[in-house]
DNA sequence: ATGAAAGCGCTAACAT
DNA sequence: ATGTTAGCGCTTTCAT
């Protein structure tokens, strides 16, 4: 399909006047007399020009495009960071480059490669699972490009970041189970590679550590995030003999899946067995029963990650000062425990 | 921060040959020995370069930028609905600007000025609830930038479609409801403004019809699209006296309100209220009850909306062919009805 | 008040 | 094999 698009000599043409002119008038420069600007603007209303941003870039060498990259937007709490991002985004008017990197650590370099064509002016990104090291993001550093942290982070270079206190979020977590009553608390975590399963993981093994209660390998099962892996954890801690109290699940996601289980073995949640989820999925109160969780502000998240963009973009510093934002998380009991 | 981009000028500079030759050596171009090309290409990888994509699209003319309008995407279809159209555009090698109207006429207005700007080789758009005809998007047809609507739709402009065929979705729901032995049966329906409010609303409608089960506008409520619109739609049939059967909700969410009322008035689901959803989100099948409800392919609706753009934008013809492609949907019964 | 010229980074046609 | 020139659309400085 032909793209005809409307530039600056188009109008001018139009108008028999210089481009140049057509130019100023436009960006309401004094040097061009009331009657012309007015002839300007209202053939550019009809004729429906917008200025080539492309070229306007190319002279003022400055960006308004930020590049964005989760490991999967369709999962509920990227969206919702997302969402916050876009919000502020739109508000400072930059437009943001949405790029999925599949938790591949593959992908998610290929990602960059447009970005940084793009010049895109900062980058937010959850790294991918697959992600142990920040020699792809170098580009960035070197380039004077921010980037910012959410959810999970990297050490390594010189970044912003923005995180849930997960491990304080977990230890909550299982705290309560123990107050609660219950001794053999599993743990289905989720991968040691990125920072989010590394904390949960840990404030599992410090709420058990203070309350004396010995660390069993055989309770700990490491996995993935999703449904599918809830479903194989429970399966493990299953055929391990006897089930656990109660189960404290890396994520909501892992937490359905041993629901899922659970009811074909007509094992009832919570009598035979407390489910502790994390993350607050729009699902976890509609359940059966209502899954316990670890509330995390994902659209909040996202705001504050894209107003730390924004500062670290707009500092007049050359070397630019990196923060660390730590979210409270809330855990919120409900009937799974 | 003090962005600094390095040009073909800065390797030129370097390796003490023209800037032009420099990127002949990076493209490959045949008059350049293949010694020269080595030391350029050494040395942008050193030097991480990355050619300015704004100058190029500015010599080419061609874009790969795509941009996509969704309502909200913290919403779990809308979510699905983008992971699929990103999964495409990468295969493709386009980026995606991505922004959310929040269901708001201006803000979709608003954002598609940066889009213009950006010169986009077309548009993605699930239209906002309030908006009701196609002038904010001329413009794209006059510049001849193919738009493809997904899941809402409008006319009155020339563009393809993709959307689930939520007619025949919604009259198999309560075709199967009426079957199953409910005969006053509820609508919480969504915005009359939006086609798939509309078309869930005449599947209604048809399947009661054909039954010879009298319309009774006491029965349908008119609302949003979100869970409080549940919580109200219910608060009104509640009022209203006596409950009904069942109760057919225009999306998940309204059902998941419903769900919440019922809960707390402790009506039992399904044996005292039959509920009904619509789209399957991944929720769904934890509720307690597990949810009725009617899939829609949210990330085969992305899938081929992108494939549908990139159909236009590659077409060679001048007046380009819009096409309609209707979603097939699932009636998946579960434990609510 | 308007126009001309230069230049942002890049590529392609045309010299050398 | 390498360099020169022009031009994509735009803005800014400097003429007229």
């Amino acid at each position: 399909m032909k793209n005809k698009q409307i530039t600056l000599k188009d109008l001018a043409a139009e108008l028999d006047l210089h481009f140049t002119t057509v130019s100023k008038a436009l960006r309401d420069h004094p040097g061009v007399s009331p009657k012309t600007k007015k002839r300007v603007r209202k053939l550019a209303q009809e004729m429906n020009y917008f200025p080539d941003w492309n070229a306007q870039n190319l002279r003022y060498q400055d960006s308004t495009t930020i590049g964005v990259i989760v490991p999967k937007i369709s999962n509920y709490f990227f969206a919702s960071v997302v969402h916050g991002i876009e919000e502020v985004m739109y508000e400072s008017h930059y437009t943001i480059l949405v790029n999925q990197s599949n938790e591949s650590w593959e992908r998610e370099k290929t990602n960059l490669r447009p970005m940084l064509s793009r010049r895109v002016a900062g980058l937010l990104i959850a790294v991918s699972m697959e992600t142990t090291d920040t020699h792809h993001l170098k580009v960035f550093e070197q380039h004077g490009i921010p980037i910012v942290f959410f959810d999970r982070y990297l050490n390594g270079i010189k970044a912003s970041r923005i995180y849930s206190d997960d491990v304080s979020g977990a230890y909550n977590a299982v705290n309560y189970l123990i107050n609660k009553g219950y001794r053999k608390i599993a743990h289905l975590a989720g991968p040691q590679t990125v920072s989010v399963g590394q904390d949960r993981y840990k404030g599992y093994k410090k709420a058990l550590k203070e309350h004396d209660i010995p660390l069993d390998d055989d309770l700990i099962w490491f996995g993935g995030f999703l449904e599918e892996d809830g479903r194989e954890g429970f399966q493990y801690l299953y055929k391990n003999g006897d089930l656990p109290d109660a189960i404290f699940a890396a994520n909501d996601y892992i937490a359905f899946g041993v629901y899922q289980k659970a009811k074909k073995h007509n094992i009832r949640i919570p009598e035979d067995l407390a489910v502790m989820g994390y993350g607050n999925s729009d699902v976890s109160q509609m359940t059966a029963p209502p899954l316990s969780t670890v509330n995390q502000q994902g659209i909040e998240m996202g705001r504050r990650a894209a107003n730390l963009l924004l500062e670290a973009i707009n500092s007049e510093e050359d070397v630019f000062q990196s923060k660390e934002v730590v979210l409270r998380t809330d855990l919120i009991v409900r009937e799974s425990t």
